[in-house]
RNA sequence: GCCCCGGUCGUUCAGUCCGGUCUAGGAUAGGCGGCUGUCACCCGCCUGACCCGGGUUCAAAUCCCGGCCGGGGCGCCA
């Protein structure tokens, strides 16, 4: 008989009064008193009472009394109701096993007593997770991809994985990871762009949620070297299209998150963003004009810094908010430009407050016109061959985006760095654990 | 890469400005003892730290320089 179907978990434990249980878990605290040691098991329901009679014969009291904080445990006992136990319930141990002892100082308070720094809490991250609140943003971010998937899935999109090794640093913009692969020079995939534009003219609706890596040396509080990318990319959709699933998106993930999360939003003290109506869809002109009102010095064309940004989210009253329309020049070299004026660009970005959440628009899909395009940003067509061939090939209209999916999680549950919501980050400094 | 701030028991917060009873203090964790159906149990005692290197000084946790590490901001940034 296996394990599982033996173990009683602790939020189990109300039903099950009366009855022998069997509990497993971490040691979360012991409290010695004349007649009684009290040790509280946690496990990933919650916390239980294992309440340890004292007879003075040297058997459970003193395996109960050796007992350390994160020690783990198997218990067995009897489930009885307590008027004088918190939680209304407690265990009459009759085994207590000692499965693993945990080795003191702890590298960190897990009492919930004393805060930790985000370094000491990564430096141990498992452990650092032993506590509720940092498990709630992980069981949020849990939720959040099972409602992504299910929000594309039933709008008929089709799950694709790609390649992370690409041939060549050729795609524009940042800068690549090298990798020795056979001895040969290869890169770290930035974003599966020409790959999901390639499998649109297949499958039509594509959506790819994945790991992907950029080597800048950014030290912020939202850019990671190794970061999660939410993809998709669709035929025969136009900008506003695909605008439109990814505000359908948004909305899906905060109202699921606040259906079935509702106790880890508390634990977090936090409050989800209204998502209760039509996103504003702002021309980059239109900002632009809203800035130069606040008094900064911006000519048509220029990009929005830290601080621009800032105004920008504070003038948007904390909305989700979509920027189109951007100058052609600031957005990558597979961009559509506009049928109307070709200084601008079908893309759009998508920001909650300061924050770039996502970016997308409509993409180039006739063979001259991508080779303008590289052209424009000096890049050797030689290098985009596999790509051409599928533009050559009946390839049709197609638009998309990426969406920042640990950005996101940040919105989700309040966290102000993004390493906060990351399980094992990498960023320029830190590559374990 | 730039600017600002910081680095003190396992963790966390004081002390540094203005060098000297700092023999470095509190909380939490750990050890021992006491009290006690406890539930952030309580009380007492104990263990345990000034990032590294150089300099100034009679004297450096404290001032100066360099390095390393960390936090914040900016830049870079599909």
């Amino acid at each position: 008989m296996g394990l599982r179907s033996r173990r009683t978990l602790a939020a189990e434990l109300p039903k099950k009064v009366g009855e022998f249980v069997e509990l497993f878990g971490w040691v979360q605290n012991v409290r010695v008193t004349a007649r009684f040691v009290f040790v509280v098991i946690r496990d990933r329901s919650g916390v239980a009472q294992v309440t340890v009679r004292r007879t003075g014969s040297h058997g459970l009291e003193d395996v109960a009394k050796a007992l350390r904080r994160e020690d783990v445990v198997r218990v067995k006992g009897l489930v009885v109701r307590s008027k004088i136990a918190k939680l209304g319930y407690e265990v009459l141990p009759e085994e207590i096993e000692v499965l693993n002892r945990s080795k003191h100082p702890l590298p960190l308070d897990t009492s919930g007593h004393v805060d930790m720094e985000l370094n000491v809490c990564l430096d141990s991250r498992a452990i650092c997770l032993r506590r509720p609140e940092y498990q709630a943003v992980f069981k949020i971010a849990s939720t959040a991809l099972r409602a992504m998937r299910d929000f594309f899935t039933s709008n008929g999109y089709l799950e694709v994985i790609t390649s992370r090794i690409i041939a060549c640093a050729s795609e524009g913009g940042a800068d690549l990871f090298e990798v020795n692969y056979f001895d040969r020079k290869v890169f770290l995939a930035q974003s599966p762009q020409l790959y999901k534009e390639m499998l649109a003219g297949a499958f039509e609706k594509v959506f790819e949620i994945g790991l992907f890596y950029r080597a800048e040396k950014s030290r912020t509080t939202y850019h990671l070297a190794e970061f999660v990318s939410v993809d998709i990319e669709e035929a025969f959709a136009s900008m506003d299209d695909v605008m439109d699933t990814l505000e359908g998106l948004i909305k899906h993930v905060v109202k699921t998150v606040g259906e079935e999360n509702w106790r880890e939003l508390e634990t977090l003290e936090h409050t989800l963003p209204q998502v209760e109506y039509r996103f504003p869809r702002l021309t980059y002109t239109e900002a632009l004009e809203m800035l130069r009102k606040e008094g900064y010095g911006l000519e048509w064309g220029d990009d929005f810094g830290a601080e621009e940004m800032r105004t920008l989210g504070r003038l948007m009253s904390g909305k989700f908010y979509f920027i189109v329309d951007w100058p052609l020049a600031s957005k990558p070299f597979y961009t559509m430009p506009s049928p109307e004026n070709p200084r601008v660009a079908r893309a759009f970005d998508l920001n909650y407050e300061w924050l770039e959440l996502a970016s997308g628009g409509e993409r180039i899909y006739k063979p001259e016109v991508f080779l303008e395009g590289l052209r424009r940003a000096g890049l050797n067509p030689e290098d985009f061959r596999p790509f051409i061939h599928v533009l050559e090939h009946g390839m049709p209209p197609h638009a998309g985006f990426g969406l920042g999916f640990s950005r996101l999680m940040m919105v989700l549950t309040g966290m102000k760095n993004i390493r906060q919501v990351t399980l094992f980050p990498r960023d320029v400094d830190r590559v374990t654990p």
